[in-house]
DNA sequence: TATTGTTATACTCTATAACTATA
DNA sequence: TATAGTTATAGAGTATAACAATA
């Protein structure tokens, strides 16, 4: 290890190079699931899981740029592959004429329906195996403080998401 | 193991989905300053740091590839782009004729040097910021014990190649 | 034959900037 | 002018397969 000015704690870097390898390791084995079970990238996978999980199964592009890390340019292509294949459809607002809105189709649904047991069954695993139901309270609640602290800090690193002009 | 219709309780999927939050925004936090400051990629920065704590600064590329979650090629093309930086450099092994060793050079060791105090900082207050020390500590542990239940179960899931038969 | 690494290639993903259209 | 979204484009990254060289 490099002699420097850290201010990591030991304890601190064996959280943090298990939080990396961790989150690695996770990731590589839910894209190969989602790309293996329902040819779906993880961004994709994201976008047709918050469509079902709203209450009329659509949203606007931009309210999905928000929940989803991306550019528009970004979310304009993925939405454009899940509409080819007819997964999602995409239709101005009557409100806004200006504005998209997304809705899951019915394949949109199978196909989430086809990903979702696996995904669920490897999360569990992989990532719930090896803890007792008090580790997971732990870890709930650690990284929702966590999460929470992150939401607060820096909302510029992220790509150009402007919603509203301070 | 888990029975068949594996589900995630509400804790579970809270501490799922904070998890995967603080992750993508984490990384993209660090990404973002490898890449301001050291002009460095996520991979490349890894591989420096790897070469970095060798005792002699010096690895083969098949263990790096090992450590790194990462293809033959891929990894080819990173060391390349390292090499024409002057970072890095690549010679034949004098033991094998067949291995290539990568070694950091000291303008390598300087952009680390350069890059670390931010990459800390980063960490420290993204991942920690929030957390008391009893919370890093149980964090610690279990993230910890999940990293070795994650090395342990899968079969590596992008191995081109194993180093061992098993 | 098996292993190490490179090359050739094709594909996915992402972002920036220019553009259209609505408000 | 400001906002929503698309398009054009360019670049980075990754993987697979074929390849050469060495063991």
């Amino acid at each position: 290890m490099t002699a420097s000015p850290a201010r990591l704690s030991p304890t601190q870097l064996g959280a943090y190079f298990a939080f990396t390898e961790v989150s690695a390791l996770l990731r590589h084995a839910v894209e190969k699931q989602l790309r293996d079970v329902g040819r779906l990238s993880y961004v994709q996978f994201q976008l047709l899981a918050r469509l079902g999980d709203s209450p009329d199964g659509r949203q606007r592009m931009t309210d999905l740029a928000d929940g989803v890390v991306y550019s528009r340019s970004g979310l304009t292509y993925q939405a454009q592959l899940l509409e080819e294949r007819g997964l999602v459809t995409r239709s101005p607002s009557p409100e806004d004429e200006r504005s998209t809105v997304v809705a899951v189709t019915d394949a949109g649904r199978t196909v989430l329906a086809e990903v979702f047991p696996g995904h669920v069954e490897l999360v569990s695993s992989l990532l719930f195996g090896d803890l007792s139901d008090g580790d997971v309270d732990e870890l709930a609640r650690i990284l929702e403080r966590t999460r929470d602290n992150l939401r607060a800090i820096p909302p510029r690193s992220a790509a150009p998401r402007r919603r509203r002009t301070p």
